[in-house]
DNA sequence: TCCCCTTTATGACTCAAATCATAAAAACAA
DNA sequence: TTGTTTTTATGATTTGAGTCATAAAGGGGA
């Protein structure tokens, strides 16, 4: 479901961009003029140290919005914006779409929701990183993915790479590669072909 | 500048508690049932490891409010608020407080930039403890408090502890005393009487 | 099918922050 | 003023994740 529907959204000056895997739709330091959602694809949001390193503050499929905190506290994009597939993103010009809040509570509401979640989600990441160890940190990050794909009785499959899983968790690949190898060892989980299921 | 003004507050059952310093409003695990504001004294949010350690995930002062996510998502608290003074808060009940939002855009919006300003904090603390050292993740808390600070052209004396600087970082103190001494001796920053200046 | 690029994998080595111990200085309360 | 707690300070030691190097496996495109 994604947050504002498209009717609603054309109504207010929505307009849909084509995107290739890979591009970019907005730098780290630019200016927020648009509310962005995603249609079709998937989008990362990351920082880049100065020597390169890279830090996913989160990822976004089908239906979700990003990149509102810019637009709604008018601050410089802190982060980057990349496709991670080709994907279609629906966009609203910055004066229509506080246009469309101030008439619609609902979706209103249903964005603060979202905002809260990711607040929710970077308290989480940063206990993690300031507590505990690589294990902990990787169960705790699979086990919150785990809780937002939808409910299944089959075992979950991770869908990202190691290298994400470290991006994302502040780690590198190599420890996160080792650490899911002896969590299998010790029956954590389950890796198949390379992927990991939990 | 509070968030919600005194008399809208009341119009909508707002109530006030005394608190002493140190006392707990909420725990870890519990559920949201009102807003909370600062009239009077400072709050800490806090997260604890199992083995004692604490993580600060924010700070707030005078007419700041704090916890608005598990009752804006209706999740569990994901820490605790703890009195690091003598405090006056000022609650609102949650039905009450959604009816207020949904009277009033402009505190509706201004809670929005609070939650965006809140997740830029984060997003800039992620990324220094991800990617670089303890100096660089110092000068980069310190600045970041300078900058929220009100505008003066004298040094900021920076209002807290290297504890809590710690943990606001994920550092030991050890490290952060270490690295300020350091910090100060390349003239990065002062200490007077053992307080830190910038 | 072959080639290239990405991802996963593994061993050896380094090093910086955590840990542990201890104490001085400062802040606070009685 | 004294006694107690908190905060700052510093040295010695440990350790575990980062780094570096290298390679195998897998996936996608031409």
């Amino acid at each position: 479901m994604s947050v504002v529907k498209k009717d609603v959204a054309l109504r207010y000056g929505g307009s849909v961009l084509s995107l290739r895997k890979d591009d970019i739709l907005f730098h780290e330091g630019d200016s927020a003029n648009f509310f962005y959602q995603i249609e079709k694809g998937s989008v990362k949001m990351v920082t880049y140290s100065v020597d390169g390193k890279e830090f996913i503050q989160g990822l976004f499929y089908q239906g979700d919005c990003f990149g509102e905190p810019p637009l709604l506290a008018a601050f410089a994009y802190p982060g980057s914006s990349v496709t991670l597939t080709d994907s279609k993103i629906l966009r609203i010009p910055k004066d229509r779409f506080f246009d469309l809040l101030k008439d619609n509570f609902d979706i209103h509401l249903q964005l603060d929701r979202i905002l809260c979640e990711r607040l929710r989600y970077k308290n989480m990441i940063l206990s993690e990183i300031s507590f505990y160890d690589p294990e902990h940190r990787i169960i705790s990050l699979l086990n919150y993915l785990k809780s937002k794909a939808p409910a299944s009785d089959q075992l979950f499959q991770v869908p990202l790479t190691r290298q994400q899983l470290a991006d994302m968790s502040g780690m590198r690949v190599e420890t996160v590669i080792r650490t899911i190898k002896r969590m299998e060892e010790a029956g954590k989980l389950q890796i198949q072909d390379h992927k990991i299921f939990i």
